[in-house]
DNA sequence: ATTAAGACTTAGTTTGTCCTAATTATTTCG
DNA sequence: CGAAATAATTAGGACAAACTAAGTCTTAAT
């Protein structure tokens, strides 16, 4: 198995969907989603993938498909290589952290393992990428902490933004705009019912209304947890 | 015409023969030992550049190719692509010279306009790379001097090393160590006949003897011409 | 228990890039 | 000049990765 970048993004798309479900299987259609190709095609890469030597994925027709171990480590190398292409781009060469990504989404299948080791050794090997998501280290092994969506926080109680879920740059300008970056403080003061807005306060600002879904984004430690600091502005 | 990262190399490829052969059409076996690829895949990919829309070579059977305006262009884009990820590498992330070349080539393909630009401004806009090539400016000028090569360099007169031609690692090594490198000031102590070794003098060092084949890769021009500062070591 | 809707797969094509083998064009030299 | 050597082309195919269209499986509602 010549394992192109096409496969690569099969196999990243897999282990986040899976990392998405709870390690349910993921579905033909959810991945076709993802990836932006048709279902059919899905279909016929997964073949390609579970009669790979060595087999990628464990596909049952119909059932979904898992990665195997030599798969979720081959995922976990190229999802080390985006998140370090991103801290790298934010930190260094002066990205905003809404912009880092689909830079990223090219580099990560280019970069050699010689650059993988510079661009960690230049940031100091850090445990995460601008937006929070864990670095895997090169055998694989990943920080993932507890972390509560800020939609489920309960009031009056402080927190610390740890990570943001989701890439579009538009969100995540905005959300820079309202200082909803990792490592802020945070106080949710209400719930509106019936999946109405949430409202959260910002350390030294004015409180605002956030959406439902956006605030399922946002995902929380309880404050006093480990510090972070990154840059975000442009 | 999707430009491809293969018509990307085909395109590189012949910029830099046509370079190298004063502007005279490339022949299509020229072209397939300098990729790497039979000669029947060269044929049949010259014929679908040059029926492109916008035309990207120009073709003739049996009497080789050279590039159009339009595929001028787009190659030198690449190559400044290339050039500016080696000196990037070079100076700030620590490779040492003869590591670029092979990390450049996959790289070049994958960068963003904006990425070129950070680069560019990272380094100060360089005009040359670790090699002493040339880096063509985003309008694709390029600075060229008049050089010539060590080995028919006047005996006892002084001289910069201005570029190296070639990129093996493991000439580019040996050339390090002598320390036969861009900006280095050399004196011609004399050549054999015969095609025999041309002995030239590193300032501060004992004189060497180099292959008539070496001492043309080395690029000279007059001591007193515009310095040069890089890092070649590792 | 049946059936319609939706999810999934199969089959057949397309495009891009490469290959080998066979053929044709050009050049060189006895 | 014509034959041998060299260079280039055509022909025919392979393979990866995508597509569309058509058919099959699953599920869940009646």
């Amino acid at each position: 198995m010549t394992t192109s970048e096409s496969v690569e993004d099969y196999l990243k798309a897999i282990y986040q969907l899976q990392e998405e479900q709870a390690g349910e299987p993921v579905s033909t259609t959810s991945l076709a989603a993802r990836l932006g190709v048709a279902s059919a095609s899905v279909t016929g890469m997964l073949k390609r993938l579970a009669s790979a030597d060595p087999c990628l994925v464990v596909y049952r027709p119909y059932a979904g498909v898992t990665l195997s171990p030599e798969g979720t480590r081959a995922a976990l190398e190229i999802i080390r290589h985006h998140r370090l292409i991103e801290s790298y781009l934010n930190q260094v060469l002066g990205y905003s952290w809404d912009e880092v990504h689909a830079e990223a989404d090219r580099l990560e299948h280019h970069i050699s393992e010689a650059m993988e080791e510079r661009l960690a050794e230049a940031l100091g090997h850090p445990l995460v990428d601008p937006h929070g998501d864990p670095i895997p280290d090169r055998e694989g092994n990943l920080l993932m902490p507890e972390t509560v969506p800020l939609a489920e926080w309960p009031v009056d109680r402080a927190a610390i933004v740890q990570r943001i879920t989701g890439q579009e740059p538009e969100v995540l300008r905005y959300l820079a705009v309202l200082g909803l970056v990792p490592g802020t403080v945070v106080v949710v003061r209400g719930q509106a019912p019936f999946g109405g807005p949430v409202t959260a306060a910002v350390e030294g600002r004015e409180a605002v209304a956030l959406s439902r879904e956006l605030a399922g984004k946002i995902l929380l430690v309880p404050a006093g947890a480990p510090e972070r600091e990154d840059s975000h502005g442009a």
